[in-house]
DNA sequence: GTCTATAAGTAGATAGAC
DNA sequence: GTCTATCTACTTATAGAC
């Protein structure tokens, strides 16, 4: 039996309140009731409700750091790829109340506009590299346009692909299975893969069905 | 000199503020304040900011069903379709507050929810029509799983897009250009265009950027 | 560290005069 | 139709006892 320390349950239980609540309805008064603390004690290890909010950004940024720090100049298979995407909307779903009111959220905590979007732009450039060693590779043939318009399309799909899955069913908002998700990206990349590398890339996308 | 009702400059104005703020930070009091009118007056011609909600999302409704009426079994040319998307993202950025804090709103007007998703449904079944069509004109080749693939993602891409192209610049929420969103949107059928469309679709696509 | 009590501010909404 | 004044409810946050 391990004592979790309160402040740590504070962050936990916020978090799982904002992702199926969305974080403008989540009163600071509902996470202790939810804790079974007073909200006076909620304020004793948290000077504010803005607090909670930019600490568990600040977890989210740090993982998606982790995770988009892909190296250049390394070939990249298939299999890593897609492990990759998988673990990408795993983290993404994890803190999905950041993407779900995403301009009320940013508007509200304007500090983290700037942490938000270099985030995007990282992400960005994480599928431009992967695509590169792809083409490298031999594996991908694509213009520069369309390698553009492609890298884009990820991000924006990275970003909202859980949002857009839980408009179907906005009754029960507490799971969110990553899978679809991975499967559309693979999809999007499909069409630029040379004839076998295609073949195999929608075998392995099946499997996130 | 034409007399605009009050009750009119009421829906016109919350539009305006719902976009560039966001719904859930406009206040009936902000709203009334820019008109300079009183609150009161404000209430005497919409029973709750619900109904200015609610009005607004008919609106908008109405004007997509419209959009979206696509009759099946005619011939689209490459013209009409980016036309089509044209008006759907100049559609989907006037009532981009709907889209912006989409889970937000939608939990905070239940009564939305259905009529959200019943839209939603038939964005993907128009583009759906619109791609068989190009088919049957061997326009377009492509596979029934890719097919279901594509419209996904055009779907999504038709909701988020103007949301996503806001990100990058939050501190100017006036204007949006839906110039971006359709190039995009013709970017994710390009790879499946036979070659000869697939030019002219790429020429079309630069005019939107 | 945790509680109770309460302050201070803001939101949506109503009543009643003009 | 429009205004002023006001109510109620809720939210964030603080003070001070235990």
């Amino acid at each position: 039996m391990t004592k979790i320390k309160t402040r740590d349950r504070i962050l936990i239980a916020s978090l799982s309140l904002f992702n199926s609540l969305g974080e403008p309805n989540v009163t600071t008064l509902l996470i202790s009731d939810e804790l079974d603390i007073s909200p006076g004690n909620l304020y004793y290890h948290f000077k504010s409700k803005s607090d909670i909010v930019e600490e568990l950004f600040a977890a989210f940024e740090a993982e998606m750091l982790d995770l988009l720090a892909v190296p250049e100049d390394v070939d990249i298979s298939l299999d890593q790829q897609s492990f990759f995407l998988h673990l990408l909307f795993e983290a993404v779903a994890r803190y999905r109340f950041l993407y779900q009111d995403l301009v009320n959220v940013l508007s509200r905590y304007e500090r983290l506009q700037v942490r938000f979007n270099r985030l995007l732009k990282k992400k960005t450039a994480a599928f431009r590299n992967i695509c590169e060693s792809l083409r490298r590779q031999e594996m991908m043939a694509i213009e520069p346009e369309e390698l553009d318009s492609l890298c884009e399309q990820l991000t924006l799909t990275a970003c909202y692909w859980s949002s857009f899955d839980t408009l179907s069913h906005l009754d029960d908002r507490e799971s969110v299975d990553p899978g679809r998700g991975v499967y559309q990206m693979m999809h999007l990349m499909v069409p630029y893969f040379v004839p076998d590398v295609r073949e195999q890339a929608k075998l392995i996308s099946r499997d996130y069905l």
